[in-house]
DNA sequence: GCCCATGTATTTTAGACAGCATGTC
DNA sequence: CTAAAATACATGGGC
């Protein structure tokens, strides 16, 4: 099918053929004729690397033509960045993204044409009313199979439910890997079902035994050049001219695979050793890189440790084809669009708690077997699995080759996300009683599964009695309302057993210290904690030893629980040395984590501070500072005598310790000092800038010397301040602040709720930097945490719900 | 007493989503 | 119902 027959626009008929795209690809052209382009719902099951993307395309910009706006939701954030840039190449359109580190264009999110965000976002944009969705006519669901996810298919399940409860006419295209049930799912969405197994690549798929992989009707030999199977099929492809990704189980089994394979490359390339120097370049110039090390030599190891930047290195190396083998964790195999000639599936069973080694599920055999063959760049692609001994060969055959795809099952009950669903239901207004829940829970891809469940309605009244008990909803006859405490956890995105987590310990009664607050925050359904090694074990306890009237929560007697506590503990002493100053290489060996780690971990803490302190303001203004105080020193990883100096722009934990270390405490004492003195620190640049922001000059052809000497910035009136206009003023003085003085006295938190906690940082910011001058002294007590009091009772009971 | 080879006990084991603010210069 | 590989430690023998 030619595509310049087509009904689309012409702009976008332009860019395929700049590609060299002219004409589609069997499965393609089988979605067009089922309606693609008319707006019918369709479940495209179809292999990696058949064009998928170009299915979404050609759907959105018929849409988009018709005058609508699109949705394309992603499992991943790296993939949304991947999605967005692709789509904007076009041109013409709009794009937007929205993913939870990258909301630089939310404002005007609604404008665009394509909005690319992950389910989780998506989610929090409904529970926050956002209006544009509304207006949303068509939705690509990409990785569709994922609604069977333990973790995170609820969520999915219920924005796609939601979606299409609210804008009927909706048109569903979902994309998805092969699954056992694909028939079903189409059923679900109201959707024609498209499959089919056609590939532009041929793809080969193999076991390897005794110095030959074996396909189905043909061999093949391997030349022996070591004496491990699995580096020798990888040198195999490398000297016929292709690349190699070698799947394996353990992070530790991925940099042990790429440090052989480094050795039996040997050389490397000017390309390969530049690599090298842009990986070293992002840690301190520290002595050993084993990461760095490898790729000088073309070969790369994957996996979560690893920060992102690396990870962006790694694969745009071999995307270019400079690094010839990547040894990965399922990071890569479920991540971005990353094709090899041949893909060795070394190890195809992992660790599971409980269970022991189990093989991996078939649908992630597939995935990481589809990963072979690059269109237009290889002749054909190879999937390796290897086996041990010589029965095992039909095994592998049987397990993985030829056998079926998993179904993939509804999580919207059983997992234990239901309450925050339930809560979110009835916080937007979807649901304002029982019954509509049941009408609503109805819709989803569950009961489409048990049309004939009854346990429905015990499962909705368990999740209706716990938020009603947690005070986040409210009965009263019939109606369900969401508290104001329920429409704050929902649009703060937490979990409803999080938030009764905290505020249940966070009640007055107990001393409350910074390493007790992060434990509860730790230990919390929300926050990724760490794996527990024995060696921590030791140390924990010498730690509790110490310290154990720190913290909030009492050590549980049972061991589930202890251990879910324990590594809690460790979590929360994570996020402690690294408020402490504590070097990210220290920290990193102290707990025997990655860099990739400690970034998620301060993450999520990051995040669930700031929730906490939405959440204990309300009650207890004089604690919601403190942990405001706590938050920052997180996100920054700062001590507290640090505080003044972060709020400056373009000044983070490295340059405000220096600042500090040198005499210069606090912006004033910056600001006093000159150019000169601080560029000597911080680069003439910076210092440049940060004076500028001091004194409060905009940026202008004016020289920063000329700026220490501008006449002190003096606000007589409210008014006078940026930020604050006639409006604002008012609603000041109804609260009875009239004067600046009134207004560096009150204390933040009864700002924040006037003036919502943004404006008001960048109003003390700016009062900050006054205050000697005006002859005021800010006096905002920022108690140090071990002394703060609060009084009441913590209970372990409902811990972890 | 030291070094190495071998045997035995212990330890370790993937990944990754989410908030903020809605008027003002 | 279900693990396996790497590593740390222990032992023993040769010198």
């Amino acid at each position: 099918m030619d595509i310049q027959s087509l009904p689309l626009p012409e702009p976008f008929i332009r860019a395929c053929k700049n590609k060299g795209i002219t004409s589609l690809y069997p499965p393609q052209a089988e979605c067009v004729h089922n309606g693609l382009l008319e707006g019918k719902n369709l479940l495209i099951s179809i292999p990696t690397a058949s064009g998928k993307t170009l299915l979404a395309e050609m759907a959105m910009w018929s849409r988009i033509g018709a005058g609508g706006k699109c949705l394309y939701i992603v499992p991943l954030r790296a993939l949304a960045a991947e999605k967005y840039d692709e789509f904007s190449k076009k041109g013409v359109i709009r794009v937007g993204i929205a993913t939870g580190d990258f909301d630089r264009t939310d404002s005007y999110l609604g404008d665009n044409d394509i909005i690319v965000a992950t389910s989780e976002k998506t989610d929090s944009l409904l529970r926050n009313k956002t209006p544009w969705l509304s207006r949303i006519t068509c939705i690509i669901l990409d990785e569709v199979h994922l609604i069977g996810s333990e973790n995170r298919g609820a969520t999915l399940e219920m924005v796609i439910t939601k979606l299409r409860y609210t804008n009927p006419g909706l048109q569903v295209i979902g994309l998805s890997a092969t699954i056992g049930n694909p028939g079903q799912l189409a059923e679900w969405l109201d959707a024609k079902l498209v499959t089919s197994s056609w590939r532009p690549v041929d793809l080969k798929q193999g076991v390897y035994y005794d110095g030959k992989i074996r396909f189905a009707g043909s061999e093949r030999p391997v030349h022996a050049k070591t004496k491990h199977d699995d580096l020798n099929l990888c040198l195999d492809t490398i000297e016929e001219g292709g690349q190699c990704l070698v799947f394996v189980s353990s992070r530790r089994n991925a940099e042990g695979f790429a440090k052989k394979a480094a050795g039996a490359l040997k050389a490397g390339t000017p390309d390969t050793r530049e690599l090298g120097r842009q990986i070293r370049k992002l840690r301190d110039r520290d002595e050993g890189n084993l990461l760095a090390d490898c790729v000088e030599k073309g070969a790369a190891f994957h996996h979560a440790g690893l920060l992102r930047q690396e990870r962006a290195i790694i694969e745009e190396g071999f995307r270019n084809g400079f690094i010839e083998v990547i040894s990965a964790t399922p990071t890569l195999a479920a991540g971005l669009n990353l094709p090899a000639r041949r893909v060795i599936i070394r190890d195809y069973s992992r660790f599971s708690s409980g269970l022991g080694m189990v093989p991996i599920p078939v649908g992630e055999y597939h995935q990481m077997a589809g990963r072979a063959g690059r269109p237009h760049l290889d002749p054909y692609g190879e999937a390796v699995l290897i086996a041990k001994d010589a029965p095992t060969v039909e095994r592998l055959f049987d397990t993985f080759i030829d056998a079926e795809t998993e179904r993939i099952d509804s999580q919207c009950v059983d997992d234990n996300s239901l309450c925050a669903h339930i809560l979110s239901l009835i916080a937007t207004g979807f649901a304002s009683d029982e019954q509509a829940l049941t009408e609503f829970m109805n819709r989803t891809f569950y009961v489409h599964q048990h049309p004939k469940t009854r346990s429905l309605p015990r499962i909705i009244s368990d999740a209706i009695r716990f938020l009603t008990q947690a005070e986040m909803i409210h009965q009263s006859e019939q109606t369900l309302s969401a508290t104001s405490l329920g429409n704050l956890v929902s649009r703060l995105y937490l979990n409803p057993c999080t938030a009764r987590l905290i505020l249940e310990n966070l009640k007055p009664g107990k001393t409350l210290t910074l390493i007790g607050l992060l434990h509860v925050i730790c230990v919390s359904p929300d926050m990724q904690r760490l794996y527990l090694k024995s060696a921590d074990t030791q140390m924990l306890r010498t730690f509790l030893f110490k310290h154990n009237d720190d913290l909030i929560l009492p050590l549980p007697f049972e061991q589930e629980e202890e251990e879910l506590w324990l590594s809690g503990l460790k979590t929360a002493l994570v996020l402690g040395d690294w408020a402490d100053e504590i070097s990210e290489k220290q920290i990193e060996e102290r707990y025997g984590i990655g860099a990739g780690d400690l970034y998620n971990i301060v993450d999520s803490g990051k995040w669930l501070l700031h929730a906490t302190e939405r959440l204990v303001s309300t009650h207890i203004p004089e604690l919601g500072k403190t942990i405001a105080t706590l938050a920052t020193r997180v996100h920054h990883g700062i001590k507290a005598e640090l505080l003044p100096l972060i709020t400056l722009r373009n000044i983070g934990r490295v340059r405000a310790r220096t600042l500090f270390n040198a005499g210069y405490p606090d912006p004033e004492s910056v600001a006093k000092a000159g150019v000169s003195r601080i560029a000597r620190l911080i680069g003439e640049g910076i210092a440049r800038q940060v004076i500028e922001e001091i004194s409060g000059v905009k940026k202008s052809g004016k020289s920063g010397f000329e700026a220490e000497n501008k006449p002190e910035y003096k606000p007589q009136k409210l008014t006078d301040i940026p930020g604050i206009g006639p409006k604002i003023a008012q609603k000041l003085q109804n609260e009875g602040i009239n004067t600046i003085s009134d207004l560096l006295t009150a204390d933040k938190v009864s700002l924040s709720n006037i003036l919502g906690s943004a404006r008001t940082e960048k109003i003390l910011a700016i009062l900050s930097e006054l205050t000697p001058e005006t002859g005021i002294k800010a006096e905002r007590n920022e108690s140090p945490l071990r002394e703060q009091k609060i009084t009441g009772q913590s209970s372990w009971e409902d811990f972890g719900c």
